[in-house]
DNA sequence: CCCATCCATCGAAGTTTGTCAATATTCAGG
DNA sequence: CCTGAATATTGACAAACTTCGATGGATGGG
């Protein structure tokens, strides 16, 4: 398989992507001696890892046609016909995207609903409006 | 190799996703019919690509660290060491984040420097803003 | 000119990802 | 319970990605 370790997106990333500023490129021509952490690896692996559930044109779509549903919400075998994927395909990429924290999973009778969480993208938005 | 074909950031992509709202879920239990196509996958490939050179922590530290150097701009050299990696990845990256239409790059005598364009990242906030 | 430096490209190795068919699981009805 | 329907999980495979060392191209200084 492949263990998806997408960090729920809202997860205490904090909008200004925590850089020190330089000291003022010292002297030389160029290459200042230290750069004081861009921003700590454990930040950008959670980062990144929220981009990667979007990273994926299925996954874009999957979350397109859930916004624009009945109550922000779809079954699995609405979705399916219009990605045009496999439904063991489909089910892999909402399982993506709920992981990372985009989605939602309600369970009623034998049907899966998926529900966009309520201001999920609005934080990734966030986070690139003032990098 | 492998060819990166990273649809630059502006490119026309439109905010609102094309997405027809579905016909009021058709009578049944449950799977509307026809979902009038998602947001075609022409724009959801652009988008992806865009969120696929965001979607590695090392690209997000290289902009993080670029975002805060002199005049959001930095020669290869002040990059390689702060992310702790070879030089040619360095250099891949870069051009990665560049053909995705994040950075732009000026060379001056030896030294490589590598910019923000400026609103790049602010638009693809705004495609995540109203989502 | 020749050399050293900075950077990009190439080729290769190892890992991750997307996708499917097959199978398991869960639930609603009879 | 037994069956059928809707999903999830497993296993497999090809394509794509990240990374490195080695090499190539350009630039500026002796």
């Amino acid at each position: 398989m492949t263990t998806f370790e997408l960090a729920p997106v809202g997860a205490g990333v904090r909008v200004d992507l925590g850089v020190e500023v330089r000291p003022a490129a010292s002297g030389g021509a160029c290459c200042s001696p230290l750069v004081t952490e861009p921003m700590d690896g454990a930040r950008a692996e959670q980062l990144a890892a929220s981009f990667k559930a979007l990273a994926d044109p299925t996954r874009l779509r999957l979350l397109s046609i859930v916004a624009k549903s009945e109550g922000e919400e779809a079954c699995v075998c609405d979705l399916i016909e219009p990605v045009g994927l496999s439904q063991p395909t489909v089910s892999h990429h909402l399982k993506i995207l709920t992981t990372a924290g985009f989605l939602e999973r309600s369970k009623r009778g034998t049907w899966a609903y998926y529900k966009l969480v309520p201001g999920a993208l609005d934080r990734m938005s966030q986070l690139l409006a003032d990098a």
